[in-house]
This record gives C-alpha cells, sequence and structure tokens, in this order.
DNA sequence: GTATCTGCAAAACTTTTGCAGTACC
DNA sequence: GGTACTGCAAAAGTTTTGCAGATAC
C-alpha cells in the first residue's frame, strides 16, 4: 500500500483545515515511513531532519490528531511507550508484542473475523480491530 | 473468585520477602478490591483511607511489582491511561474498551482459543492473553 | 482582515529512581 | 545487627494545554 502526502494534504484541506509548512512536513513522513513503527518522537526527528522544514512537538500531535480526525491515521498502544501512527488504509492488521523485549510481529487480518463476531456478540460493542496490540513472549524470550 | 489477603502476604513471605505495613495494606486492598478496575492510584488512594496504614505512591508500585513477580498479579493497559492490576488467577479474560467514552466490558476466555493458537502459529510468539485489551465503540457511542 | 495555526514553555499524568533513614527477621 | 524496605523528592517519558504572535485563506 502507497499513499502520497498529496493524499493527506488534500484530506487535510477537505475538512477546512489549512495547509501549513508544519502539516505538509508531517505528512510527508507519514507517506513515506507509514510501514516502520512511527512515533510522535520520531516523526518530529524526521521532521527536523529538514533544515526548510521545522515544526514543534505540539504541533506534530496536533498534526497527528487531525488525521486521525480525519479518519487517514490511527494509532496503537503497543505496551509501556509510546503510541504508534499508522496510516487507516493498512490498519487491518494486528500487532503482537513481546512482553519481554518488546519486539513486534505483524498478523493479517485473516482468521480474525469469527474473533472478532463473538466478540461483538457478547459485548455489544462495535469493535475496531486496528486499535489494539496482543501481548506475548517471542520466540527468543520464552526460553527466558 | 476469591482470595484472602493472607494469600498474598504468605506468597511475598515465600519468596523471602518482608512483610511490612505498607505491603499488607497493599495486599489488603488488592484482596478486596480486585474484581474492580485497580490503579496504582487507586490502591495508593485506598491504603489512605485507612489512617494507620499509610503508603508512598512508591511504595505501592514497588509492591505491586513483588506481586507480579510473585505471579499473584497481572497488570493490563487498557488505552491511554494507568495500567490496571488484576489477581492472576483472575485474569483469563479479555478486556473491550470503548475509545471514545472508556467503558468497559469483560469477555470470558471461551471462545479464544482458536484464535490463540492461530496468532501462535502465525507469529511464532507465546500469546499472553491476560496482557491486553480490544478497543472499540460501545453501544452507547457507536450512534456517535 | 480574521480565524486558524504555530512555537514556546509549562503542566499533567504515570511510572521510575536515588538516597538517607527505618524496620523486619 | 544487617539487609531489605520505606518515604521523600526529584526525574523520566509521553502527551496536553495556555497563550502571544504568525500565517493561510
Amino acid at each position: 500500500m502507497h499513499i502520497a502526502s498529496e493524499t493527506l494534504i488534500d484530506a487535510l484541506r477537505s475538512q477546512g483545515l489549512r495547509i501549513t509548512k508544519a502539516r505538509r512536513a508531517v505528512c510527508a513522513v507519514v507517506a513515506r515511513d507509514h510501514s516502520e513503527h512511527l512515533t510522535a518522537a520520531s516523526i518530529l526527528e524526521e521532521v527536523r531532519r529538514d533544515p526548510d522544514a521545522n515544526a514543534d512537538q505540539s504541533t506534530v500531535y496536533r498534526t497527528l490528531d487531525a488525521l486521525e480526525e480525519a479518519g487517514l491515521l490511527v494509532h496503537s498502544h503497543l505496551g509501556h511507550g509510546a503510541a504508534v501512527y499508522h496510516l487507516a488504509s493498512e490498519a487491518a492488521h494486528q500487532h503482537v508484542v513481546c512482553s519481554n523485549c518488546g519486539a513486534t510481529a505483524s498478523v493479517s487480518a485473516a482468521g480474525l473475523s469469527n474473533w472478532l463476531a463473538d466478540l461483538q456478540a457478547q459485548t455489544g460493542y462495535t469493535i475496531d480491530p486496528a486499535h489494539f496490540a496482543v501481548n506475548g513472549l517471542c520466540p527468543d524470550c520464552v526460553g527466558h
């Protein structure tokens, strides 16, 4: 899955939001590095790597919020540390995080549907498979 | 499921740990209120309600760590806020958390086994079903 | 021109840590 | 008596907020 920075910018524009240099910079990083586990801190670091495109921490958070509000981005909590951000269009996968070393694995959405339906039936909640992580021990750590 | 404060105390003792007033107080709260979503802050608050049994924040965290180390307690992350603590003996259930209002529901472990086996097969991770939450929208919030 | 956005700085919140003194065994 | 534990205070890490000035439309 690929996405152009312009797609993100256009979506912000269509929400009536203003297009600023800082927002362009954040969108560029997200579009470029969306396959990594982007945190607010790593996005900020990438933005600052470009001397023409500075941005403040708080602006990064506010831009990420705007992108989430627009439905383009989601964040997940992988455990103790910072939240990670993904494109919503790529969110149909699940993170498995090692409780010990923090390593992560991704699992496709295939095979989740029965489980999601069960959960939904039992709770009445509309389950959002994009926004969760599962903890476990990775093969390296299971031997303890 | 019921557990006596003494069971927790005894387990700490059998780990060679010393039994102090602060540890007794934390164990008493955990034993009494384990069915609620106990956070470190709420445990501290309960401990301080008893004028004879004061304890510091850091002592609460250290005691909770000791109980986890002893295998009696687990914590889960339900989203943005503080971790919640449960007795390990009660941990075989799953939390579903509303992304919007924070309401939670619990789901029994029944029906998870196929899904866990799938995850385990796909990732090689030893999945710990005690330590995760699922996000969604509760019935009240789904209408937005 | 004006409402929105930015940067800065500070605060909020949860959790961890260093250290000198206390208390358990 | 000696080691382990406690309280205090401060720090660490992530995210939020208030506000005066800047900027997009």
